[in-house]
DNA sequence: GCCGGTATTGAACCAAAGGACGATGAGCCG
DNA sequence: CGGCTCATCGTCCTTTGGTTCAATACCGGC
């Protein structure tokens, strides 16, 4: 039952890939011009790097393919790019480092006839759809910090350093981590630079 | 193991449900006024009619089941409404009929962070943003660098950690740093946080 | 008067990031 | 061939960021 094709060009993920699927094939990326085509996949994984243009991949596999659900690994998951590869066809978009348990899990849904989207990217294709009012988003977050910590992640998120925030609130650079600490623990972000992808209202990491 | 909870006014579809969750609980649909939380659920399904105001029971489930990913099951499923439930916060929007077997894979997707949308939503979401393409091109900068720094500075401008970069590239978490350090120069940034906002395009990386 | 939230700071510590040396190999070009 | 860029990795070290123990002080409300 050779259903599942991975089509990549590097074997780095392959490892995470077979645990999920042992009994699929592996080929490299066909060529635009390429003639064969084979229906028996049903289920083709286009692996892709973030400078690859994703929607000429899937096209290209939609076409060697014909019976084939397409589903995008991204080495680099990005907003943008997923959306190409939903625009182009694909039926999933997800990080080439998955979880063979995520592997299969989307295949299931991808066979019954579903769609996989991450919940970064839906956010974006809903922010898209309906766009509300932008300057109305970086508050929603800044609203739940004191008056302080609103100054202090304010300075992070257009990239200053600790020492000078001390300097800029004229506090100890302790006071300024201290209040990071709390900025990190109400807003559910790891370190400075998710802050500041947060409060920009940017993607925020993972698939 | 009380994960599962459906809201729902009618019993109608209660027997697909239970066939698909022999365990879970049913309850009415909170009112906005009610003050009692569970954070024990995990998975909430809330099961809306075509009238209903969709936003608001997902609003009110959210604030009562603190811990749970919300599911509106629709008796009459339509593209509006299912924007309106993704808008307001839930991770998935299906038929209240669906086959049992379906309601599991659903709950399985987004029990593990994913979000369910069926194809003709996506089919929607997607139409509407399609014919977006002017504010569509890829930062200048990335230009000055190499394809290899070009998929570092990407994966930083995401919020991802020196290791997790190495991890998805397969690489050493020294060469991350080696390919960082060029970046800095060659951008003329001093750290990771800068460089996010400068791929991002944000008001200045000013010091 | 006490209590909760906010703001402040210290010492110490651990982890992550970044720089400073250096080194190897693959591939390209004249 | 020799020089060049690019990608890779190693060790040692410094700086920065973040956390874990605190503690002090103000302020408003009950």
């Amino acid at each position: 039952m050779n259903r599942h094709l991975f089509l990549t060009d590097r074997s780095l993920s392959l490892p995470g890939w077979l645990a999920a699927f042992p009994e699929a094939r592996v080929r490299p990326h066909p060529a635009s011009g390429d003639e064969f085509t084979d229906t028996a996949v049903r289920l083709a994984w286009i692996h892709v790097g973030p400078a690859d243009d994703v929607a000429a991949r899937v096209r290209v596999a939609a076409r060697v393919l014909p019976g084939a659900r397409l589903i995008v690994l991204a080495n680099v998951p990005g907003q943008n790019q997923g959306l190409a590869a939903l625009e182009a066809g694909a039926s999933g978009y997800l990080s080439a480092l998955a979880a063979p348990e995520l592997l299969r899990q989307v295949a299931s849904v991808i066979e019954n006839g579903g769609l996989w989207v991450g919940p970064e990217l839906l956010d974006r294709l809903l922010a898209a759809i309906a766009p509300r009012d932008g300057a109305r988003r970086a508050p929603a977050v800044l609203d739940r910090l004191t008056p302080r910590e609103r100054e202090v992640a304010l300075a992070v998120a257009g990239g200053a350093a600790n020492k000078e925030i001390a300097n800029r609130l004229g506090i100890a650079e302790r006071t300024v981590k201290a209040h990071l600490g709390a900025i990190y623990e109400t807003l559910g972000v790891r370190d400075r630079l998710q802050l500041s992808l947060l409060i920009n209202g940017l993607p925020k990491p993972g698939n």
